[in-house]
RNA sequence: GCCGGAGUGGCGGAAUUGGCAGACGCGCACGACUCAAAAUCGUGUUCCCUCGGGAAUGUGGGUUCGAUUCCCACCUUCGGCACCA
């Protein structure tokens, strides 16, 4: 017998190889242009302090994937870096008084161990911090490129405004129905503040064009859904005074059942409409309006509200006088702040108009429906039908009305075809200390003017009055903020707001290309050879921030000669989240975190790799279970005795090797193609299978054949991406050259996996009833005839004929009696 | 209200194209090794049963020789949007 080997003990051998794959530089990703280029890319972290087991589950299987394509034959970049601007570093540093710039550094020193615990295939050459002058440098450079371009604009706005980070918010860091701030949780108030946009809805249009890359339907969905497009007409009224009154509609075809109109509190006109009779109560509205939160404001189920101004709009197909009402359902922030209002199609409008006794005035009579009175209907009809009451509309099919009312109103010049999106422009101002100042000097004689280039960084002071206090707080910093002006050396003022960090994190894949560059955002031979991104794994909570953001900054910098290619990431692929055990989201205040770290500690690396690649649909997730991990374990200690300790050979293997080499073949089929497909559960499934045949076959005396060779090599290969310090050990100690993680993917032989003999399923009436073993490719005859002669088919049909039998070559039959 | 994802054993999950439902793992039970335990190894494990079978993939229908898979109508749950004119 032979002697006991070792037990598998991965901290012996984890911190070893990961020790010198850095050493021997086995990850370094360079141009080579021998070979096909793979970008593969994970979104990065934010340093918060700690890895957290849900950076290991985008990671890791990220991770393997990338090295799967390695093995593949690519030359596969694999970069990471740190998100490190942001509010979270100065809360935490308010609360722990130290300097963000301190705290967010010590964490990523921490970060970075704990990143390099995982063993995944970082080129940390490349890594890119956001927070590092010489990366914001560019960050601001690329502001002034937008800046210069007319793509980045000043406009006074009211936007949300978090109370208790101090802070302005994007649309979309504003969550929930109470409407309250993504990172404290307090509900957020509007306030009008001067603040600097990107124009994104300038590329709405492309932005829904999906065509060129490969994203999950979900994601392009959430996208279409947030760009929101919608097609009508711009109809211009007029105010009894003259002046134009624009309104936005997709329905121009019912133009001729306008009966009254209505602005937004806060449109511009509201005050010059207003007859002097109706000026207390349409203040006071306004007034109301304004002082409510938008939660209040855009409460659905609330009864309609409004005011009449007094005054009347003239509608320009047919000259008829309307009254204008002012209401706070409609929004100043979408189409024109105004709408016509058509009561007998519309059930917004309808609520109004029954409300305030308004006429409803029916336009559109649909087929199937008796008579429509204006009078009496209990809700508006928006459906389609044949036009009435509509002048040169009249007698219109529906399907045909919209484009003949488009065309009647610009013939008439009162208006045209329009589309309206509800994205909004990028708010990227924020008055907050730790963020890439926005590189702009107010000069009193030549208004904003960008930073020239060649001044860059405008770099952010360490010495400022970081705690909050509802100014921005480089406004506090008066050496910083009263600069000369670049353009003509007066005296001017910096702007003090600092930039969204989805700013930065918008071209941070460009960042790793080369990120010490001194004279571009990127070297262009590395661009060149490595872009686009050919991979991006990431959560799907970044759909309508991050994912929209970065896809406009390439558009809006390929027009600009920067980028090249409209789309920066050809594939995403999104996971799901881990949560606690209890099924909850993992928080401190739950006390249901686990920490990878400890993980680590008590199973290895390769362990936590393989459990969150094994127990999970990744594009799932799920709850962390403790118990299943163990899973896991066991099978990496498997692998290991298995392929470590001796077995015994028989005399002859023929069968067996035949069998092996199979069961082999099989999996590498299976597995090559569930990599992939990113269906890394049935990765390791599969292997868990083979093993527990190889187990099987060595206990009969098949180990150490050829066949053996070939599966222990194979195997190790295949889990090199899964499990990668196991397998290099195990590689290392049968003696193979160094390293397992330069070796190609091995090569498939459909010969070996083919079977030769197939277990046909043998069905009566549909119900599975008996099985029998036949060589492969036996004819329909021969299987009908075997199969009917069975005994328990026999019995079924008690002696009656078959009236159909279905085959399903080298699968089922199915007789039917 | 609208849009999207997910519902399969005690649990995580599997099931190329409509073709053996429950692979693999956890847990559990029994057994081996051990003075004992841990670790490890082996066997069994959807449910019901009169041991012939029968039922079962959220619910109810439908298409089909055959449905976890396709169609229709619902239910539950998670996420997004929400007076968007």
């Amino acid at each position: 017998m032979a002697e006991p080997i070792e037990r598998y003990i991965p901290a012996n051998i984890e911190a070893k190889w990961q020790k010198k794959w850095e050493t021997d530089g086995l990850y370094h990703s360079d141009i080579d242009k021998s070979k096909k280029k793979y970008y593969a890319l994970t979104m990065l972290p934010y340093p918060s302090g700690n890895l957290h087991i849900g950076h290991w589950y985008a990671m890791t299987p990220s991770d393997a994937h990338a090295r799967f394509m390695r093995m593949q034959g690519y030359n596969v970049m694999f970069p990471m870096g740190f998100d490190a601007f942001g509010l979270p570093a100065e809360n935490a540093a308010i609360q722990r008084n130290i300097h963000p710039k301190e705290w967010t550094y010590d964490n990523i020193a921490n970060m970075r161990k704990q990143l390099r615990s995982m063993g995944a295939m970082f080129d940390w050459r490349r890594e890119a911090v956001s927070a590092d002058p010489e990366y914001y440098r560019w960050t601001q450079w690329f502001f002034v490129q937008l800046f210069k371009n007319d793509l980045a604009y000043r406009k006074m706005s009211p936007v949300d405004w978090c109370p208790k980070c101090n802070t302005t918010l994007a649309r979309e860091q504003v969550w929930g129905e109470d409407r309250h701030c993504e990172r404290c949780h307090t509900p957020v108030i509007k306030k009008d503040l001067n603040q600097w946009f990107f124009r994104i809805t300038k590329y709405a249009d492309e932005l829904l064009n999906f065509s060129t890359i490969d994203w999950p339907e979900p994601v392009r969905i959430l996208q279409t859904n947030w760009i929101g497009k919608s097609e009508g007409a711009s109809v211009v009224f007029k105010t009894e005074q003259g002046d134009p009154l624009e309104v936005f509609t997709t329905r121009p075809d019912t133009l001729w059942g306008v009966t009254f109109m209505v602005l937004a509190p806060e449109h511009p006109l509201v005050k010059k409409l207003t007859t002097p009779d109706n000026k207390a109560k349409v203040e006071a509205y306004v007034q109301e309006s304004v002082r409510q939160t938008e939660i209040q404001r855009e409460a659905t189920d609330k009864e309609k509200s409004g005011v009449f101004t007094g005054g009347y709009a003239i509608n320009p197909v047919n000259g008829e006088r309307v009254p204008v009402w002012v209401a706070d359902y409609v929004l100043m922030t979408y189409g024109t702040g105004a709408i016509m209002g058509v009561p007998a199609h519309d059930q917004r409008d309808f609520d109004f108009a029954r409300k305030f006794g308004l006429d409803v005035r029916v336009v559109i009579q649909p087929k199937d429906m008796e008579e429509l009175d204006g009078a009496s209907m209990a809700q508006a009809v928006p459906a389609e039908g044949t036009m009435v009451n509509s002048g040169p509309l009249t007698g219109t099919p529906g399907d045909e009305a919209i484009h003949k009312a488009i065309q009647l109103i610009e013939e008439k010049g009162v208006g045209k075809g329009a589309v309206t999106y509800r994205i909004r422009d990028w708010l990227i101002s924020r008055q907050r200390y730790w963020g890439a100042p926005i590189p702009v000097v107010f000069c009193p004689n030549c208004g904003a003017v960008p930073v020239p280039e060649d001044q860059l960084p405008v770099m952010l002071p360490d010495d400022v009055e970081w705690r909050p206090t509802g100014e921005s707080p480089l406004k506090l910093h008066p050496s910083w903020r009263f600069t000369k002006c670049p353009q003509c050396g007066g005296d001017a003022e910096r702007e003090t707001d600092t930039m969204d960090t989805f700013m930065c994190s918008s071209w941070y894949h460009l960042a790793y290309l080369s990120p010490k560059n001194p004279d571009w955002p990127f070297k262009q031979d590395e661009y060149d050879y490595w872009m686009p991104v050919d991979c991006y794994t990431g959560g799907v909570e970044h759909a309508t921030m991050h994912l929209i953001y970065t896809r406009f900054f390439h558009k809006a910098f390929r027009d600009l000669g920067v980028t090249k290619e409209a789309e920066p990431m050809l594939q995403l692929r999104n996971q799901g989240q881990i949560l606690g055990p209890d099924g909850q989201r993992m928080s401190k205040s739950r006390g249901n975190v686990i920490d990878p770290d400890e993980q680590v500690r008590l199973y290895g690396a390769d362990t936590v790799r393989s459990y969150l690649m094994f127990g999970y649909r990744w594009q799932v997730g799920g709850p962390w279970d403790p118990g299943n991990i163990q899973g896991s374990h066991r099978w990496l200690g498997r692998v290991w005795t298995i392929f470590l300790e001796e077995g015994k050979t028989a005399a002859d293997t023929t069968r067996l090797d035949r069998q092996l080499r199979r069961r082999v073949h099989q999996t590498l089929r299976s597995v090559t193609g569930d990599f992939e497909h990113f269906e890394f559960n049935t990765v390791v499934s599969g292997l868990m299978e083979l093993l527990n045949d190889m187990a099987e076959i060595k206990e009969n005396g098949g180990w150490n054949t050829s066949a053996w060779q070939e599966a222990v090599d194979i195997y190790l290969r295949m889990m090199a991406p899964v499990a990668p310090h196991i397998s290099e050990e195990l590689w290392a100690r049968l003696g193979k050259p160094y390293s397992i993680h330069l070796q190609p993917w091995p090569v498939y032989d459909e010969a070996a996996a083919a079977e030769d003999e197939i277990e046909l399923v043998i069905q009566v009436n549909g119900k599975m009833r008996d099985k029998i073993v036949l060589p492969v490719g036996v004819t329909e005859d021969i299987a009908r005839e075997a199969a009917l002669a069975r005994e328990a088919v026999q019995k079924i049909l008690a002696g009656r004929e078959p009236r159909k039998v279905i085959y399903v070559p080298g699968r089922l039959i199915n007789i039917v009696g």
